[in-house]
DNA sequence: GCTTAACCTGGACGC
DNA sequence: GCGTCCAGGTTAAGC
């Protein structure tokens, strides 16, 4: 495997990959991560400082770099919140290495599609589905096929309802169809196009997509646009909200206005940054919720 | 402007 | 075994 320093900063795949903000990655026993990322598959360990990765077809190099954002400060990130909240430093140490990654926004776009009121182990499960039915050949590698992403105008094509029993999607099948079509219907690059405007354009033009609302706007402005200061607000995040700064928000559902409460409170305490805090502060949640 | 039911499915849980 | 609840939401109708 060829390698990566790292350069001082921190590191995990355990928790950058197996945090819940992408769908594709699996551990094997050797300790290796493996995954398809666009058009590769991709295996990665970290050791010290140093990431070694492999990717098939070869010359992955610049993706793995972008795709884990390995050129960020992320050292920086953690001293600028951790001196802002205590708690979230003590997070820092647990889950020191945690990172957000950049995702193509058109996968984090359709895969979150099938995360509404859905679990991470059936996200996942019909994510694989949905690649190996309609997605390009990767690479074969020991007997195993693995496939690319299916491209959305793959999925736009397809007959109404088709989706909704494959992989188990239920109503989120035609949920996404219908979002795969309004990206084939927009400009080529319209989505990517995003990185380039503040974050409130790109919210504004994700939940503008039928089928889209507040919260998978955010995953994707946080998980693929490079858009630090975005909030996904899930049933997680509004428990934790509740118990740590909003004592008296009491709704069990999540309603546009418990939304916008949740978000303020975040954009308060960790300004720009309120993305690396929700993603610490989700990760405990999730723990603790599967304890 | 806010709340609520409906939308699929399967695992967890209590009885 | 069976019923109920809930899971990384969104939409449209009703108030």
């Amino acid at each position: 495997m060829d390698s990566i320093d790292l350069k001082g900063q921190p590191l995990d795949l355990d928790l950058t990959l197996g945090c819940g903000q992408a769908f594709r990655w699996r551990k094997r026993e050797d300790g290796v991560w493996y995954g398809v990322v666009r058009d590769r598959l991709i295996e990665l360990q970290v050791e010290g400082n140093l990431v070694y990765w492999r990717t098939y077809p070869d010359g992955g190099r610049e993706l793995i770099v972008d795709y884990l954002r390995l050129t960020d400060d992320v050292n920086a990130a953690n001293r600028w919140l951790s001196e802002r909240d205590p708690h979230i430093a003590q997070l820092v140490e647990r889950f020191h290495g945690m990172r957000l990654l950049r995702q193509d926004p058109t996968e984090a776009l359709l895969s979150f599609v099938c995360s509404a009121a859905n679990s991470i182990p059936r996200i996942s499960a019909a994510i694989e589905v949905l690649a190996s039915l309609y997605g390009e050949l990767v690479c074969e590698k020991r007997g195993v096929c693995y496939y690319a992403f299916p491209k959305p105008e793959r999925l736009a094509a397809l007959e109404p309802g088709v989706l909704n029993v494959q992989g188990s999607l239920g109503f989120r099948g035609e949920n996404l169809r219908m979002v795969a079509q309004q990206i084939v219907d927009q400009s080529e690059g319209w989505l990517l196009g995003l990185r380039n405007v503040p974050y409130a354009c790109a919210h504004a033009e994700l939940v503008a997509v039928r089928g889209v609302g507040p919260k998978i706007a955010d995953c994707v402005c946080l998980f693929s646009l490079d858009k630090d200061e975005a909030v996904p607000v899930d049933t997680h995040v509004r428990q934790l909200a509740h118990r740590l700064f909003l004592p008296d928000l009491k709704a069990k559902s999540i309603t546009n206005a418990v939304y916008r409460r949740v978000v303020d409170a975040f954009r308060e305490r960790y300004g720009e940054l309120a993305g690396w805090a929700q993603q610490y502060l989700f990760y405990e949640d999730l723990l603790r919720s599967r304890a």
